[in-house]
DNA sequence: ACTACGTCCTGCGAGC
DNA sequence: TGCTCGCAGGACGTAG
């Protein structure tokens, strides 16, 4: 599930080969999700940019392509067109073939002219690594929604980018239970601060790889190694030792530990 | 308006 | 061993 640090991670790399480039010929799965990838064929790409996990790749007539990689998504140069979960490529002009993979088809690609977002992309929070993203904001936002904590990072309402791993991650370093609705200013502020702890770490580690996530060179995170919550269901808890537990919240896999995260 | 839940999609792993 | 079946989850649609 790339969230944050594992889109981050991709945009870096493919901006060296994409800026200065055009598009020469393109096409894709003929889903309505992907179908947008055939319509920059003769744009040159200006910008990669991020907002939250959607990539964004700036054109030169002002439009965007937008990318969210879904659950699955890779975007990898020289991708076998053969490959059954090839979902879009694009040709670029020095012949290179940019492929987009999508094993379980959640992602999704759009074409917007400059600004004109629709959906969770228009209502994205702030950049959860930038000074945008502050303790007085982020204490607004939440109070505003009676929503469970952990419902509310996943919306990306409150703050952009993080998705299941890093808000049990997050929600860990602060000593919060994932299921409460309403924090203390004070639980807040550390909730602010392991959001930007976590996020900025896995930056640094290039992601979390645990199935599926690569990077445009095919290689995997390193973060997985750091995690200390999420997937460690029945494992001890680092701080107290008590076996860390997994329960339901809305529907999403959670991993908790019931002492260092009381409600 | 706001919250909760179902849906999409496919590979994998648990269980018979 | 080989098969079936349920789970995983981000964003969005729908229902209450």
């Amino acid at each position: 599930m790339p969230e944050l640090p594992e889109v981050e991670s991709i945009r870096r790399q493919l901006k060296p080969l994409l800026v200065g480039r055009y598009v020469t010929e393109s096409n894709s799965h003929p889903s309505d999700k992907f179908i947008a990838a055939r319509e920059i064929v003769g744009l040159g790409f200006e910008a990669v940019l991020r907002r939250g996990k959607y990539l964004l790749f700036i054109l030169d007539n002002g439009s965007e392509m937008i990318i969210h990689l879904g659950m699955t998504g890779q975007l990898i140069p020289g991708l076998d067109l053969s490959d059954p979960h090839l979902r879009a490529w694009w040709k670029l002009d020095n012949d290179v073939i940019l492929g987009y993979r999508d094993v379980r088809r959640f992602g999704r690609i759009r074409i917007y002219s400059s600004g004109e977002y629709e959906g969770t992309l228009k209502n994205l929070g702030p950049e959860p690594l930038s000074d945008d993203f502050t303790v007085d904001q982020f204490y607004d936002s939440l109070k505003r929604s009676n929503r469970k904590i952990k419902t509310q990072l996943l919306s990306q309402l409150p703050v952009a980018g993080v998705g299941n791993i890093y808000a049990d991650e997050a929600c860990f370093h602060a000593g919060i239970y994932p299921g409460v609705r309403k924090l203390t200013r004070a639980k807040t502020a550390e909730l602010h601060h392991s959001i930007r702890k976590v996020l900025s770490r896995a930056v640094e580690n290039g992601g979390t790889t645990l199935r599926d996530y690569v990077n445009v060179d095919g290689e995997q995170g390193n973060n997985q190694h750091y995690l200390v919550c999420y997937g460690r269901d029945g494992e001890p808890c680092i701080n107290c030792g008590e076996e860390l537990r997994r329960t339901i919240i809305d529907g999403r896999g959670t991993t908790f530990c019931r002492s260092c995260q009381r409600r």
